[in-house]
DNA sequence: TTCGGGCTCATACTTTAGGGTGATTTTGGA
DNA sequence: TCCAAAATCACCCTAAAGTATGAGCCCGAA
């Protein structure tokens, strides 16, 4: 515990140390000019210069070390927030079901898995889904998925 | 020219100044004080505080600004920079191949066309895809490549 | 009311996808 | 060097997807 206190401070306390020295040998200065008294201005000069780099040593050793420019990327992910692109759903002429189709093909649902999700058909999912490429002039329905992703037209 | 020079160094100038003032004001306080010639350590002692704090103040303005903490918030709006999560792949035990095929499926291509793509035989890719199905666990294509999306596997 | 588009469903057919099994060759690492 | 995993390919069979065509129903606009 002391010996945590005293290393947290050891530079505090060096300073401290440092500085009553200082003024010892500031003292004692003093007492060896005084004897040669002309040298006021040399001596009073010498201290003045002498403090001040010590201020500036001083301040320099103490201040916090510079702030490192850190230049953070927070890339926000957007969130669940997804807007349908209207205009491209109403570009391609699709209809509500069809969308509904697409949709759900998009989660990876089968036509059969389609047909029991929407209460009807099989057949009727197959001709949505025929409609849906074909107006979307794709073949395949992972790449009405990928344009759909592309276009905003599902999440 | 000459302008600008003083306005660069118009802090330096300005400090250089102060300094000579503050020089006078101590030759000065040294003839008032000479009078009263007992009063030498209270006269040392205020110009070692003095000089001291001067010191620091100018070290703490003649220090470079400090450098300014540019908090960038660039929020990446689903940048086009995409970073395969390498952990998520190696979880699922994928390897580079059924990883190729994965890319190649999100981007609608049939077996066939992912064949031609890569030189291989339609067989093949018929395996990995196995493989790619079996190991996410899922039954279709469409299921893997939702699947890829959201586990970031694939763009 | 007529007409067209959307939604539904069906049948028949072709193509593609996927499952299961087995085999050979490459390759990276112990 | 030797092994395990990866990569390659083949065959057979079933399931699902996709194509083509036709048809009935409903609703809203002309």
């Amino acid at each position: 515990m002391a010996s945590n206190l005293l290393a947290k401070n050891k530079h505090t306390i060096l300073y401290a140390v440092a500085l009553a020295l200082l003024l010892f040998l500031l003292k004692w200065l003093e007492l060896k000019l005084i004897i040669v008294d002309n040298a006021y201005e040399i001596y009073m000069g010498a201290i003045a210069v002498f403090f001040t780099v010590l201020g500036i040593w001083l301040a320099l050793k103490l201040t916090k070390p510079k702030t490192v420019v850190v230049e953070k990327q927070v890339y926000v992910n957007n969130g669940p927030k997804f807007i349908i692109n209207q205009t491209e759903v109403e570009k391609l002429g699709l209809s509500k079901r069809e969308l509904d189709v697409l949709q759900l093909m998009a989660e990876g649902l089968s036509n059969q898995e389609i047909s029991e999700r929407l209460f009807v058909s099989l057949n009727t999912i197959k001709t949505h889904s025929a409609k849906v490429f074909e107006k979307m002039e794709v073949k395949r329905r992972t790449q009405a998925v990928e344009m759909g992703k592309r276009l905003s037209i599902i999440p």
